[in-house]
RNA sequence: UGACCCAUGGUGUAACGGUAGCACUCCGGAUUUUGGUUCCGUCAGUCAAGGUUCGAAUCCUUGUGGGUCAACCA
């Protein structure tokens, strides 16, 4: 066999010259940290595949984290379901569940420390004040007049902060670095604020809590997180994160940035997905048009999808959008080797063949996944009376047209060929029903009519089909990036035909078994999902995603736009 | 007019001083009882200008373009 050098992306090249060097004893130790303040997003399972990924590949481990350091925002009810995601996607921390709000008294001890040092600073300003005397980033800020403050008393000062003396926002402490660092993130962070609120995990022992920059690497060091992966955005953060390293002697852990994701006609802002909840343009969370976890799970993405998806994205630092098209390729690409074939109608049209006996139901075999021997045959109840799709019947084709019309035979799957005598129409001439002669020889399998025909079509028999709603799903937007456009609010993107819902689709009576989250594909029409609201005598289905359709493209040329 | 980061086909990502490759998309073709799948093929790229070198996508300089930073958010 060929070796083929396998390529690494950049993190990866440096965890290899790490374990090389020795650099940490041999230990690829990454953490995912989520604030429990929302829902995952198809970015964040970019972010989980990376970092439980890069672990499992250098026999390493992966600490969830929980970077809970604002108690205003952040709830259990985000814990639990970030937990369920994480799982679902196929990952685990075993028992290494971790809270930054678990290290506050370390964290405090470490303020403490450091203003014994001379390093923090209790600071009187306003929120105001501290922001005007911060510069910009092309001018160098102004040192706060509290900067000086005897070291006896700044530890007073921020013991009593803690112990509830002070209001909320009338004293802050401040690390000591340097206001004119043209980094802005070095003009003397804020380390803690004083806040009032009840905490998720801590209740109401803290009244002063730590900043991210206070809390992040901190926590990193505390776990011996060897490599830390983040987004770009915290590039301006890495000097910050190392002073404190350095500063308080401990454990270095080492950020590294990588570009987040971003995906064609899907948001993965908290703030724009919240809105479009909030204001009704989804039903929820977990809607199926959603980039959230939850959404992708309803609408039938398999998390070996997703992980696929993560994976051929890549990583590195430039800027990215990724076409829509790789995620529907991924889906596809899982679907197809594990989906069991189901035949349904989403727009039945009524067929009879005329010289099939009346009242006769025969059973014909089919098979539940031509990708898959394993995966068997089933019997079809075939009968007088069929549906097929309204589109798999033209009174006046094209070139090309290879389905049912007057003259043109086609084969029913799995089933007989038949032919075109007669169509009746409504008062509107609207067809309403299609009459077929059968070939009693031409039927599957044992086929000596030696009549060869160029379609296929699915089909179900109308005395068996169970009826049930199908929601077809497009892109929730109508334009790639609708975060981008600095004239228009995302929402005026918003796609009014990403839901649309078929009630009078028939489908086989096989799916009556089917549990929720199961994926199969409706022949020839795409993959789909049982939806939680099905019940018993209403099925729902979502669409996952459509098949190819390379005669929809065919089509389309033949007709002018 | 600051600091930091980035720049390879339409998209994403490799090549680490020595033949610019892979995947998705697009477009053709073969096979097909899913116009699906599978298989084969085509088109298409190093931001620009200088420099170093026998040799530069790769190193250096400058420019251009893009991103991030002025929450008591993370």
């Amino acid at each position: 066999m060929a070796e083929e050098k396998e390529s690494l992306n950049f993190i990866e090249q440096i965890i290899e010259a790490d374990l090389a060097s020795n650099k940490h004893g041999g230990d690829v130790i990454t953490r995912f940290p989520p604030e429990p303040n929302g829902y995952l997003h198809i970015g964040h399972a970019k972010s989980i595949c990376l970092n439980f990924g890069i672990a499992q590949k250098y026999g390493g481990r992966t600490n969830l984290r929980f970077d809970d350091t604002n108690p205003v925002t952040e709830d259990t009810e985000y814990v639990d379901s970030i937990k369920a995601d994480i799982r679902w996607l196929g990952f685990d921390w075993d028992d290494r569940e971790y809270y930054a709000s678990d290290y506050f008294p370390q964290l405090y001890e470490w303020a403490i420390q450091m203003i014994r040092a001379g390093q923090a600073y209790v600071d009187d300003s306003s929120a105001e004040e501290i922001a005007a005397m911060k510069g910009t980033p092309t001018e160098p800020g102004k040192e706060s007049p509290y900067r000086t403050r005897a070291m006896s008393e700044n530890l007073d000062l921020f013991q009593r902060m803690k112990a509830g003396e002070f209001e909320e926002g009338s004293r802050v402490l401040r690390a000591k670095v340097d206001m004119a660092s043209p980094n802005m993130h070095m003009r003397d962070p804020v380390m803690y604020r004083i806040k009032f609120a009840h905490h998720h995990r801590t209740g109401d022992t803290w009244c002063i809590y730590p900043m991210y920059d206070f809390a992040h690497g901190q926590s990193d060091s505390m776990e011996h997180v060897t490599h830390s992966l983040c987004s770009l955005e915290f590039e301006n953060h890495r000097p910050l994160y190392d002073w404190f390293i350095q500063t308080l002697q401990i454990y270095p852990s080492r950020q590294i940035e990588f570009a987040r994701l971003n995906v064609e006609y899907m948001l993965t802002s908290k703030r724009k997905l919240l809105r479009l909840v909030n204001e009704g343009f989804v039903k929820g969370w977990d809607d199926p048009r959603m980039s959230t976890i939850s959404g992708m799970r309803r609408r039938g993405y398999t998390p070996a999808s997703i992980r696929e998806f993560a994976d051929r994205v890549g990583i590195a630092k430039r800027e990215n959008v990724i076409e829509f098209s790789l995620l529907e390729y991924c889906v596809r690409e899982d679907l197809n080797k594990v989906a069991q074939r189901v035949m349904a109608v989403l727009d039945p049209l009524k067929l009879v063949i005329t010289n099939y006996p009346e009242g006769q139901t025969e059973y014909l075999p089919t098979e539940n996944n031509p990708e898959d021997p394993q995966a068997g045959t089933r019997e079809m109840p075939f009968s007088k009376v069929l549906y097929i799709e309204r589109d798999d019947f033209m009174e006046d084709p094209p070139k090309k047209y290879f389905r049912l019309a007057p003259g043109n035979m086609v084969r029913l799957k799995s089933a007989y060929i038949i032919e075109c005598t007669d169509v009746v129409k409504d008062s509107n001439g609207q067809v309403t029903e299609v009459h077929v002669r059968y070939i009693p020889e031409s039927k599957s399998g044992q086929d000596t009519s030696g009549i060869k025909v160029k379609g296929t079509i699915h089909w179900v028999a109308a005395d068996t089909a169970l009826n049930c709603e199908v929601r077809m799903y497009d892109r929730l937007f109508t334009v790639p990036n609708p975060g981008d456009d600095p004239e228009r609010d995302f929402t005026a993107f918003y796609n009014e035909e990403s839901l649309r819902i078929l009630d009078g689709a028939k489908v086989e009576p096989s799916v009556k078994e089917v549990q929720v989250g199961e994926g199969f594909q409706f022949l020839r029409k795409g993959y789909f999902t049982l939806d939680p609201d099905s019940r018993a005598e209403h099925l729902v289905f979502n669409l996952t995603v459509n098949l190819k359709d390379s005669w929809a493209k065919v089509a389309a040329k033949g007709q002018p736009a």
